[in-house]
DNA sequence: ACTACATATGACACCGGTCTCATATTTAAA
DNA sequence: TTTAAATATGAGACCGGTGTCATATGTAGT
């Protein structure tokens, strides 16, 4: 009860219940056997002493963890922050925790910060790596004996289970509605940033979902007959400013485009803001689609049609896999592909027909 | 560069730059002194060997550890991980991480994560404290040595730092505003949940930004001649259903209610809808205001005015506090009052005359 | 009563670092 | 040249648990 403060150990336990550290060390950690007497004098001793186990202590000895690292772009963002409380409550339930850090979508963070996480002798990684083509970081964990995760993304070269959604397959989803309803002319918008905020090669794209996405709406624009799709992708709307210009682009582009995909949230928001500030009508003179089921997206008129990405799931996923890792599953990686439907709402119109 | 598997020691790098463990030791963890020579030979050693420090042991034989807890209610909530997200980036700089937890702003859940927290034997405590009048957890904490510092909520009778929004004047400003453009019957809406949905006596309220609101709020309707506004304070609004019920209360009353304030942006988003769904005209026939400056808030016709907490400050501030008692500081506990200002937006109307 | 085997317990090495202290080597001062 | 002081280094204890192994006690079996 009383909070006492400097740390008592097993030994001190021992000690007052008049029994070796070994027995004291047997009951408290729950291995081995003790006599019911034993278990009964010990536990007493350690009540009333107020003994609090250092975990560190037993990691030390064990060589196990109990911590999870987790790497995300940006916890800030309701995508990463919503998969990271379904890696948590399914962590919590198998009695692990979970360090968690920002790579903000830089490599040298990444990396930095897996160091860092090894150094600390995680358990596990759960990852979102920034760049599929550099993953010496990642083989030196698995290396070390870590497993790894990647959430979103999936890296072929990485000996590494992944989950991620069905980019490729959304993109074709949002397109073929889109094209039902008269749609040709199609923006795609994201925030990668590029030198010469072009579209260049598409293996050069660091973020395998990015790339996924970019690779399937090529595909299926083309199929639809469209020419030169890569002209429909503007790269580059990392904040308020970028999106801006690139909505302005997007509105002076002949022929006019007639709706607009926006590859997450945060962008969806910011078009949607631009759009309305310059007075367009949603889904009249506009449609827009956009990757994940924000708040916002509930709130506005027309309320805004998604792809409906649940991180929850992706998170309690890749907990789920870790976790076997953990376990001893030694099975080859598996990629998991979660389905992301579509939600239709007020925000696809007819395309107009001027 | 290429990754062993099992972990080598300093001894390990000892014995190859042919020093003792030591010397290794010293160099290695930047301590002590060593000699040019020696300090090359062990660093060309652990360079090829691939050394990697482990924390665990370095924790275990200083006694510090790195890591940090953070117990908030629900990181998915944008409130919360913007919080963490300023906690991370501050704590980062001083090269320190942090194992995250939920509450799910229930108490026993609270009390395990500490343990679980003071187990791992973080330097520190960052916590969204759930129940102002269950303290032991904390009190066990800070007396073992772990400084504590709290979020969004303070408890006078912790000995911790605390960071909070000014959460009485900020509902007094929301009330002026409202008072001069002719609201008399103004709504509070919370989430709390009590036994028979009526609120009880204002002691009992466990979270102190939730009691000093509704202080704020009884106070200032009462100073400006409302009576009985304890008849106005709503709560309860803990999910779409039981928000829903409530708006329809709201909007049964009379005299009639002509604007909301919602103590959260999640009901904030919920009440919007709701509004939406029946037909009312914001701000003509309702108007409406919310904590927390969310996305949402920004994209809606007209956008909601909010009192703007900044979270991402709070949390900062909550780091920076944390890393200077870290540091020594042991000056009395403090509380850090944010200001949290009334953003203007189009929600706020003139009251109805009907 | 004596061997056989399960149960209980204690002594002690170990995990991988830090850090104290005593000793060895170098440099400066007298 | 001798002594004092500064600099380097190694041996080994320590942090607080786990886990091995040898010994001690208890219970059957014959």
């Amino acid at each position: 009860m009383s909070g006492k403060k400097s740390s008592l150990t097993v030994a001190d336990v021992a000690r007052a219940a008049k029994v070796s550290k070994a027995t004291a060390a047997r009951v408290l950690g729950g291995y081995g056997i003790a006599s019911e007497t034993a278990r009964k004098a010990v536990l007493e001793a350690a009540e009333t002493l107020g003994y609090q186990p250092n975990d560190l202590a037993r990691s030390m000895s064990t060589g196990r963890s109990g911590l999870v690292g987790v790497i995300v772009g940006d916890i800030e963002n309701a995508f990463f922050s919503q998969a990271v409380r379904g890696i948590s409550d399914t962590l919590r339930a198998a009695d692990l925790n979970l360090i968690i850090s920002n790579s903000s979508e830089r490599l040298s963070e990444e990396i930095e910060m897996v160091s860092v996480l090894l150094r600390q002798r995680v358990a596990g990684l759960i990852v979102a790596p920034t760049d599929a083509r550099h993953l010496d970081h990642l083989k030196a964990a698995l290396a070390a004996g870590t497993p790894v995760v990647t959430l979103d993304r999936h890296v072929p070269e990485l000996e590494a289970d992944a989950i991620c959604g069905d980019d490729r397959e959304s993109v074709g989803r949002v397109l073929r509605r889109l094209h039902e309803v008269g749609h040709r002319q199609i923006a795609y918008v994201t925030a990668m940033e590029t030198t010469d905020g072009k579209l260049g090669k598409l293996e050069d794209i660091g973020i395998s979902a990015v790339r996924e996405r970019i690779t399937g709406f090529l595909t299926h624009m083309r199929e639809a007959g469209v020419e030169k799709p890569a002209n429909l992708v503007f790269v580059g709307a990392t904040g308020d400013d970028e999106t801006s210009l690139v909505v302005t682009r997007i509105l002076e582009r002949s022929p006019p485009i007639t709706a607009i995909l926006a590859s997450d949230s945060l962008i969806g928001a910011r078009i949607f803001r631009e759009l309305s500030d310059r007075g367009l009508k949603l889904p009249q003179e506009m449609s827009l689609v956009s990757w994940f089921d924000a708040d916002w997206t509930r709130v506005t008129s027309p309320r805004i049609c998604v792809v409906d990405q649940p991180t929850y799931r992706f998170g309690q996923e890749a907990a789920e896999r870790l976790i076997a890792r953990l376990k001893g599953d030694a099975s080859p990686p598996q990629v998991f592909v979660i389905p992301t439907p579509l939600l239709e709402r007020g925000s696809i119109g007819a395309a107009r027909s001027d």
